[in-house]
DNA sequence: TACCTCCCCGCAACACTGTTGCATTTACCC
DNA sequence: GGGTAAATGCAACAGTGTTGCGGGGAGGTA
């Protein structure tokens, strides 16, 4: 299902400002923050825009999204086929690269509340080295000390 | 154990600035932005030096530290008596009042990434309305509708 | 086609968190 | 009480995210 689909099938206009944030996100597996968003679109797009565009998707279901290590939100289409529970899975964040991932094989575990709250949703987020990041270290290490 | 001992155990100069700022994590039980540590400092202290002191705890173990759903760290001494896995429990927010508690009783639950990865650590947020703000809402309906 | 209405977009301004550099002051050890 | 390394306060900055508003364009109606 392309952006066009998308939108038009949530009755949403199909603007090209929503077109191509949403192909942007459909292209890229993972989450991505606002100012990775920009860097894959046509120079001159309105950071207000994009913001907007961004929560709208959010809201209207077509994307999930997460907080990283450094309080910035990633917004992630790679679930926008399946219109039920969106983003319901834990996430990997690189502390090195910064890149972050959707753990899509495992779901939220559940955890216990005190009695009478009123649980709306959960985020998880396991934070380390991705095996990029390892590999290149390694590389660094043993270059050196041969 | 007082903040003076805790400062004093761990090497760290025990400054006025430190020691009521401990003092403010040690007596609230949850976790607190820094803006709701300077709401409980006398006026006039430094944002920059608030700002130190509360990663220098944070790095020293004395406190641990998690993200709340605005993206804002908050910080937290409940069980800085203990020395061992600090911080190592998932947390509740309340969208309503903003408030966030540990949830002591139940530890961070596993989940499985990508072979080849490092785990450092890992971040858990339960979001939802808290049992008091749910207290308050239920009222006002109540005097509304009768 | 002409008109109307709604809403999307771009711009400016703002609020807030968090960081850095530097000069001054302070806590701690002798 | 000094000496020194470290902590503080101040100014400036970067980045994310929000709000208000006016213009313009898409889509509907006659
Ligand atoms: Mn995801
Ligand atoms: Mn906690
Ligand atoms: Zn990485
Ligand atoms: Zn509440």
């Amino acid at each position: 299902m392309n952006a066009w689909e998308i939108l038009e099938r949530k009755s949403i206009r199909a603007t090209p400002a929503r077109k191509s944030i949403l192909e942007v996100l459909l292209k890229e597996r993972c989450p991505l923050s606002y100012r990775e968003v920009a860097a894959r679109l046509p120079e001159g797009q309105d950071r207000v825009t994009l913001y907007r565009t961004l929560l709208l998707l959010f809201k209207e279901g077509i994307v999930h999204r997460v907080l990283d290590m450094k309080g910035t939100w990633r917004f992630c289409a790679h679930d926008s086929g399946h219109p039920g529970c969106p983003g319901n899975h834990p996430h990997f964040a690189c502390r090195v690269c910064g890149r972050m991932e959707c753990l899509i094989g495992s779901n939220l575990p559940f955890v216990e509340v005190e009695p009478g709250t009123e649980v709306e949703g959960k985020h998880m987020v396991i934070y380390g080295v991705c095996r990029d990041c390892l590999v290149k270290r390694t590389k660094k290490r043993g270059a050196g000390s041969l």
